[in-house]
DNA sequence: CTGTTAGCGCATTCAC
DNA sequence: GTGAATGCGCTAACAG
């Protein structure tokens, strides 16, 4: 009531510098295209009106400059842009001329600063990570789902990087970002980042499980002692005992999965009597010419009769070798991978893999994260089965 | 001045109201899990004051009540919280601890809409694109550059889907989010588009060449004419004059870059006086069930000495094929593929290649649209040369 | 059906 | 060095 006319001045001395630089663009040289043009900065023509310093960019048109040229208020402007269906006729065909003439696109920050409702998902990944990650058929089956169920859900995702990937890098870019919740892609446990984004009231879910904290439910995890251990059956079933299962690495560091399928590995020859060594376990890099050199480097020295690969691109690698070497699969060697059942499915030769359904865990952790947004209790998913899905690259002993 | 002591009574009852649902919340049974208690949505308990009713989720902490808990005033707390060196040890400490204790976390919506930044490059894609899209080698080299470029400008990458392909759709989504400029993989032209957005004075750039308007600057492009050029004369060197130009199509059209390559193609068979016929160019769907199919059914028809394939999933389609029909390459035929030379190195037979450098133009694509996001007049840039790998795909005929 | 009012959370003036 | 006041653009609530 009492700021109304001030406002109203301001706005007018706005529409007043918008009109000047305007104008004055028309009296420049046409040397730089218009497109250029249009945003050009105007880092020294500040116009004062002892009200506002005006911005160094031409001003796009907002609300209220419809509401003016239509002869409105922005209020009716809103309605007719959000569809409302009490408007006149007449009234929103005149908001939509002025719409059109001025070229008005609503701010979407501003709609999403008053609903605070972003729309957005953040994907978090560390910056190194999302480099190697997107070679990944199990990434790129992750965010095929992702986007799917995203999209069909009417959010889009945001790829948010961190330089490092701690808890405390994650937290700060998560918390810097206007999604309405996270998906968190980290290579290791992170209950403190987790508990962190409780407290801050962060909805976030993890891809895999995140600590061995039994309350925490936000990811969708995978029976992976299951995993190792229907792979490695099946291979003492065929009357391979001299095999090798060989996992990524980051820094030394084994990742939780693949303890966990390297205790069902064990589990397994525990049952057949067999005793597994700590030798038979592989570390090599998830890279393609480091994993080439790992398994280059293990095949000179060893003669295993079956390799179980933990990691996709390590498997690709070691089909390049036996391809370079005249190695015969399975002849020569029976070998196993863990991945989407499509990708396996493409090699040559077609492997015999262990799967888990990545479509509809993607699409679960997608389920909880927007329960949590919703403010719905979540709840939890029971781990998932893997299949083992038996194609041309594993054969009978001898 | 006037609506000030108005203002403060509404955030006196807000924070009561808040104070009243915490307590609530401890008198609760302890079914509920803590985290998920969080985020519990209260739809049924609407708090009215007469003044304003209370929106059904509890409240983060603001910087108001942040500036209440350490005795200062919001201004304060902004300066503390944007690093300002103009407030008193002593202040910034209470201020920080109340941000500690309340845990409160900057409103980053509030920060965008203020600033006006979002920090967010869009790439803009239609959704069932995306979903092929990720499969693919050239995809995934733009998106690992797209990706680090904008990490280390400091921007993310939000992956903005559109139901459909067209310039409409496009148009529709990009002006509904809140990035600061977008990147558009559209498979076809289209300058309706680009003029929308010019009109809206949204800053955006094309993977590629999206009109035949020379005006048309934002994109990076490469020579796809010296690209089939460089190929087919390469094959007409080592005396293969029965080849095949196989390409992707979408719904029967060819994409841009696919006629250019034709173009360059005709253009090689031309100078060495050698008639080319539209039936050699073989149109084949990019996804790789069907363009194993297709390369089925062209082989068992015809028999060309070498293939140009100018597409990464159908080039690995052929391979199996070919390791599943007992082919020999390259001696029973040659093989040229088009895209990123670490895919085709990685491949088995090492597949000789034409390839561009994808991250340097990507690097282009976001340097361009960074450009355009700050006014600055972009610089078109030439189109990017095609490199001619030779591997061991190619053999001389006979 | 349309106008009026006020505030979302923050940062940026301008006073003191 | 700190407080007070106000707007960013939009929309919801309310009044008429």
């Amino acid at each position: 009531m009492v700021c109304k006319p001030f406002r109203q001045y301001y706005r007018i001395a706005k529409r007043t510098v918008n009109l000047i630089q305007t104008k004055f663009i028309n009296l420049l040289p046409s040397i730089l295209r218009p497109n250029s043009l249009k945003s050009f900065v105007w880092h020294r023509y500040h116009f004062k009106f002892g009200i506002a310093e005006e911005e160094s960019k031409i001003k796009k048109p907002t609300i209220h400059d419809v509401a003016e040229k239509a002869k409105v208020t922005p209020s009716t402007v809103s309605r007719v842009m959000n569809g409302s269906t009490l408007v006149k006729p007449k009234t929103r065909e005149r908001v939509l001329d002025a719409v059109q003439s001025l070229g008005y696109v609503p701010n979407k920050t501003a709609r999403m600063f008053k609903s605070g409702k972003s729309g957005i998902l953040g994907l978090v990944v560390s910056a190194q990570h999302i480099s190697e990650l997107i070679y990944n058929a199990g990434f790129q089956a992750l965010f095929k789902a992702l986007a799917e169920k995203a999209h069909a859900e009417g959010y889009n995702i945001l790829i948010i990087t961190s330089a490092n990937a701690d808890s405390e890098s994650f937290f700060d870019v998560i918390k810097n970002q206007a999604a309405d919740g996270f998906i968190i892609l980290s290579p290791s446990g992170s209950d403190t980042l987790a508990s962190k984004l409780d407290e801050a009231g962060i909805p976030y879910v993890f891809n895999m499980r995140y600590s061995n904290n039994p309350e925490d439910i936000y990811y969708a995890s995978y029976d992976d002692v299951e995993a190792g251990y229907v792979a490695a059956k099946y291979l003492l079933d065929l009357n391979h005992t001299d095999i090798r299962f060989i996992v990524g690495s980051i820094k030394g560091q084994v990742i939780s999965f693949n303890s966990e399928r390297m205790n069902g590995v064990m589990k397994a020859f525990d049952e057949y009597g067999i005793p597994f060594h700590e030798e038979l376990i592989i570390r090599i890099p998830g890279q393609m010419d480091e994993s080439y050199a790992g398994i280059h480097q293990l095949l000179q020295t060893q003669k295993p009769s079956a390799l179980l690969i933990s990691n996709e691109i390590t498997t690709v690698a070691a089909l390049n070798y036996f391809y370079d070497y005249g190695y015969r699969i399975p002849q020569d060697i029976s070998v196993i991978g863990f991945g989407p059942a499509e990708f396996y499915r493409k090699l040559r030769p077609n492997l015999t893999s262990v799967s888990f359904d990545i479509a509809w865990s993607s699409g679960k952790i997608v389920d909880m994260l927007l329960q949590r947004i919703e403010g719905v209790p979540v709840i939890p998913e029971p781990p998932k089965k893997p299949e083992l899905i038996i194609r041309e690259s594993t054969a009978r002993k001898g």
